[in-house]
DNA sequence: ATGTTAATGAGAACGATTTGCGAAAAGTCA
DNA sequence: TGACTTTTCGCAAATCGTTCTCATTAACAT
């Protein structure tokens, strides 16, 4: 007999928002949009939820500028963020090279690494 | 007649703290051990004071892990962290490699860095 | 010393998140 | 299907780190 990990109309809402996110939205928004298909979702439910899809790797919890964290699912290549500092806009991208380079440097102080994160906060350059 | 900015007890009782701390102490340890050089520092002053010396750029503020943040005094070089997952001790270090690629990739996508944030979190492998 | 202004302590308030708990729904097995 | 067990739920209260309110106190120029 299989954990049943019920799965609930609650659980398909939030889920079905995080697949079709194309952005990293918050709590509040997972929570507003879930409401959207079924209105009967609370917000303990929206973190309880995101709480255990991340403790089964599902998602990624991503605490950029301390206002709330973000989520995304998981599944695609690593990534780390680049944010918008004046949009909030929030760009992914990936770099081998500074992957290796934080091994490298990690095992020269006699460490290694079980996670990392690397974030960068820029602004267009304004054209004038 | 420059501005006074007030060279108070507790304000010189915090900055001992932080500049005797060989650790990144979080608010609640710098409340306690300023109160050991002056029993009326308040929670509130603590960190009214690290606001005001962050935004003098005299303090770094870290938010590592999400379990509140952590001080340090700012005037070294700048530099990253690597947390130690199992002690929570923090280590410091720098590579002019990872920052160049940094600024590569954010103008690769068309953007100038601010700011950016790289911790590492790991453990020692244990010998056995 | 005195008045002006900035800084303080105590505690209430805050926002994001977590939890306790009884009710409701899902899963199980005849 | 119905009876029973387990999980999940919504609600509201609790937490935690941090910030704010406000009456009081201490700095510092005069």
């Amino acid at each position: 007999m299989p954990k049943a990990c019920g799965v609930t109309r609650q659980r398909l809402a939030i889920l079905h928002v995080l697949r079709s996110a194309a952005d990293h939205p918050r709590a509040e928004d997972i929570l507003a949009r879930a409401k959207v298909q079924d209105p009967s979702v609370s917000q303990a439910t929206v973190y309880r939820t995101l709480a255990m899809l991340e403790r089964a790797g599902t998602v990624l919890k991503n605490e950029f500028d301390g206002a709330g964290a973000r989520y995304e699912l998981a599944g695609g290549a690593h990534h780390d963020h680049l944010i918008d500092l004046d949009t909030g806009e929030v760009i992914e991208f990936h770099s081998q090279k500074i992957e290796r380079l934080q091994a490298e440097i990690a095992a020269e102080l006699g460490y290694d690494i079980e996670w990392h994160r690397l974030e960068l906060y820029g602004r267009r350059p304004k054209a004038g």
